[in-house]
DNA sequence: AATAAATGTAAAACATGTTTTACATCAAGA
DNA sequence: TCTTGATGTAAAACATGTTTTACATTTATT
């Protein structure tokens, strides 16, 4: 699993801190997800795909990898 | 949060057995998630709607509640 | 009515996601 | 060059999601 809120974020022109913010999460949150430290929430993916203008289905982008069991 | 997923698994003729193992989850995370007891991760979201045919904005429905903190 | 399959309840252990705090690095502008 | 804003690293505490196990209840089938 990947994600373009990097992207969309700077077309928007936001600081993470903002994304943060409007979102209602934190700044580290928004930093991990955006470095793919780990996937946000349901509940957080709505918002920022919400936030950033889009959809979860077009911000994220689930790849074959996460069909596998974790520890591969 | 809510969603569709009891309505299109029995749509599809699956158990929530069924929908556990096409998903690599279990029979317990897919009752709690239909019941509503929490919401799944992203990544088992994605999983759910691929294999009942969908999308996950299709699938789960995002209410104004969430945007509310978790403590109301 | 009896059996089996499906669904529901419950709780402990474990995994993942989020916040908080603090500090480091990088880039841009004064 | 100094300062400021933005981004990155790190770790502890806490919240949420998932598995495992066991058993109860409902629904369907014979």
């Amino acid at each position: 699993m990947h994600n373009k809120i990097k992207d969309l974020r700077k077309i928007q022109k936001l600081s993470q801190a903002q994304l943060a913010t409007l979102t209602g999460a934190t700044r580290q949150t928004i930093l991990a997800i955006e470095n793919n430290k780990y996937d946000p929430s349901l509940q957080l993916a709505f918002k920022i795909a919400h936030v950033l203008g889009t959809n979860v289905d077009n911000l994220f982008i689930y790849t074959e990898l996460d069909d596998l069991p974790h520890d591969f």
